[in-house]
RNA sequence: CGGGGCAUAGCGCAGCCUGGUAGCGCGUCUGCUUUGGGAGCAGAAGGUCGGGGGUUCGAAUCCCUCUGCCCCGACCA
């Protein structure tokens, strides 16, 4: 690709409205462009990105003995009853009607057209396992689209489900869908973890995410610094913690603490540390009532163990502070589990701590020197806070680290949701008829592009892995206009690369160096020849890649081992 | 959905308070010079000031309204 053909232009300055880094050089470099809040073009230089990994992606779902289809965009409202989600899905789901008032969504994940699929063409148990997938462009309304291709409201996106005689060949496949995400984020150059996480509404089975590891990711996920354990933070457990409670020592005592609402500012105030003060937060019951929580002062509640708890609304939802006065008789700052009537359970650690410091449920008062079973009954204990760095390991192995992570793909096991609700069934070796087990595998195309970015990147630009480049190679004649030598040497030479199998921008602009150079920083092309004057004389060539900080002079003969190391071998 | 903000040239912004026919930087085009890290000089093109309505002799500017976009919040004890 001539570069002097390319129309789209880099641009020096990013769009206000362009928040993180990814997004800012996607647009700054000429990948995409935005049309509607959370719908983007995806211009030449950003889709040969998005193909790059589609193409990953693709070969390992082959390779898995996946089967491609695609699915229309746009499903009949019919299906989405049929399974129950019409009503359930909520106002992500674009919906419309035709001409005829026949209604429609926009597909924002495929499970009803699927089952809809294998209901027709599944009949025996011999047909099965099966595994289809495809690649297509989803919608999903977000409330609040963000962050470029990160969070879009269009979006593409690799969807695969797989259909089952029983739970063990559902199990068999996850195994292999997992082995092949491995190997698609693998194959992409990214540093990623598979993690375990929370499954979400369906079926109680642990299922896998796959994270992009990215400082600026909106996931925290947790892993063993000893063992392979990892999980979302939000799904990770904290086991029960093995000490003993310390006795009790004074009396309890009210203290008035004016001012003070917040851990941080009772603990200072009382100079008690954060984890001997235990917050009290109340939550929404099933039915209209609050169940009080207790952590202590240094740890996060967990709001998806805290909604798994008998007797508390699922999703979670803090009470209003109208519902907290009435159930404790103080507002939220002077909240504690004294005297409470309501349902009162203690994260672990909460239930060991004593001499505690707590709200004493009257404004601007707290105790202190609190136990439990002295000043008020043992609490039900249960998992409520978030794991966090320093914490052992789940699997008993090693303490916990924490890290940030984009969440480009996601593995779990529908078991036989859709295939009850719709009749999905297939004759069995004994000839009854069972519903199949499914499973559902996604990974997030358009936003693997978006979290490579924010992995890999400088104050320049973007650094792409060789592997998902758009280019894998910018030759960057310089003085052009005026030498011959160059011009041809660098044209001899876009010539030879290519017949080779890179692919390589040549960048023949009538354009300063120091233009040039910051256009192929921007845009991260993994390997910079310069052919310049200089080297023509001493039979060399200027190497430079992306990811290290000073050139290499090559001489000419031992081109093809540089690229060879910097690039794999050749051909793309 | 609640709260806040913004909308002026392709991009980044000023002008608005205090009404008088729109400006800066980058980019684009032409010419000359320049050529190893976003060059210099000279010239040029490009704007229904988001839409509609109102006030006024006169509105980018004041008022009303609509639309679009952005930010914050939806763990706080």
């Amino acid at each position: 690709m001539r570069l002097s053909r390319l129309p789209v232009a880099t641009q020096k300055e990013a769009p206000a409205d362009a928040e993180i880094v990814s997004h800012q050089l996607m647009l700054r470099a000429g990948l995409i462009r935005k049309l509607a809040a959370g719908i983007y073009t995806w211009l030449p230089m950003g889709l040969r990105v998005v193909r790059k990994v589609e193409r990953i992606v693709r070969e390992e779902m082959d390779a898995a003995g996946g089967l491609e289809l695609i699915m229309p965009s746009v499903q009949p409202g019919k299906l989405w009853r049929e399974s129950g989600r019409w009503d359930f899905y909520g106002p992500e789901l674009l919906r419309f009607t035709d001409r005829h008032d026949r209604e429609f969504c926009y597909g924002p994940t495929h499970e009803e057209v699927i089952t809809d699929i294998a209901r027709r063409e599944l009949r025996s148990y011999r047909q099965l396992p099966v595994t289809f997938y495809q690649i297509q462009t989803k919608f999903r309304d977000e409330i609040r689209p963000r962050f470029g291709v990160m969070r879009a409201r269009e979006f593409v996106m690799k969807d695969a489900y797989s259909f089952h005689l029983d739970k063990a060949s559902l199990d068999e496949t996850y195994q292999v869908m997992y082995r092949a995400y491995s190997a698609v984020f693998e194959r992409t150059g990214l540093k990623f973890r598979a993690v375990e996480a929370d499954s979400g509404a369906i079926g109680g089975e642990v299922s896998h995410e796959f994270h992009v590891l990215a400082d600026s990711g909106e996931d925290a996920i947790a892993f063993s610094n000893a063992s392979d354990y990892a999980a979302n933070v939000e799904a990770a457990p904290v086991p029960r913690p093995s000490g003993e409670r310390a006795a009790a020592g004074d009396a309890m005592q009210k203290v008035a603490t004016p001012g003070a609402q917040s851990i941080a500012e009772v603990s200072d105030m009382l100079s008690v540390p954060p984890e001997r003060c235990l917050k009290t937060l109340f939550v929404c019951g099933d039915n209209d009532d609050v169940v009080a929580l207790v952590l202590r002062g240094d740890h996060e509640l967990n709001a998806i163990k805290a909604a798994k708890i008998t007797g508390v609304a699922d999703p979670l939802k803090m009470a209003g502070a109208a519902q907290v006065r009435s159930a404790a008789g103080a507002a939220p700052g002077s909240v504690g589990p004294v005297g409470l009537s309501c349902r009162i359970y203690a994260d672990h650690a909460a239930a060991l701590a004593s001499d505690f410091v707590c709200g004493a449920n009257e404004d601007g008062f707290h105790f202190k020197s609190v136990n439990w079973d002295r000043d008020l009954p043992e609490p039900e204990t249960a998992d409520l806070r978030n794991a966090r760095a320093g914490d052992p390991s789940p699997d008993g192995q090693g303490t916990l680290e924490i890290a940030r992570g984009i969440e480009v793909g996601h593995i779990f096991k529908l078991e036989t949701k859709y295939s009850e609700a719709m009749q999905a069934t297939v004759l069995d070796t004994g000839g009854k008829s069972v519903a199949m087990p499914m499973g559902c595998y996604g990974i997030g195309v358009t936003r693997v592009v978006a979290a490579a970015i924010e992995q890999n990147h400088d104050e320049r630009g973007i650094i792409w892995p060789a592997a998902i480049a758009p280019y894998q190679i910018m030759i960057v004649p310089l003085n052009l206009p005026k030498s011959a030598r160059v011009r041809e040497a660098s044209e001899k030479l876009y010539e030879r690369l290519q017949q080779k199998g890179y692919e390589v921008l040549f960048d023949d602009r009538d354009a300063r160096p120091g233009v040039k150079f910051a256009d192929c920083d921007l845009l991260g092309i993994p390997v910079r020849l310069v052919i310049a004057e200089r080297g023509i004389d001493a039979g060399t060539i200027e190497c430079k890649s992306r990811r290290e900080p000073d050139p290499e002079h090559i001489a000419a003969d031992e081109l093809d081992a540089y690229l060879d190391s910097r690039l794999g071998s050749g051909s793309s």
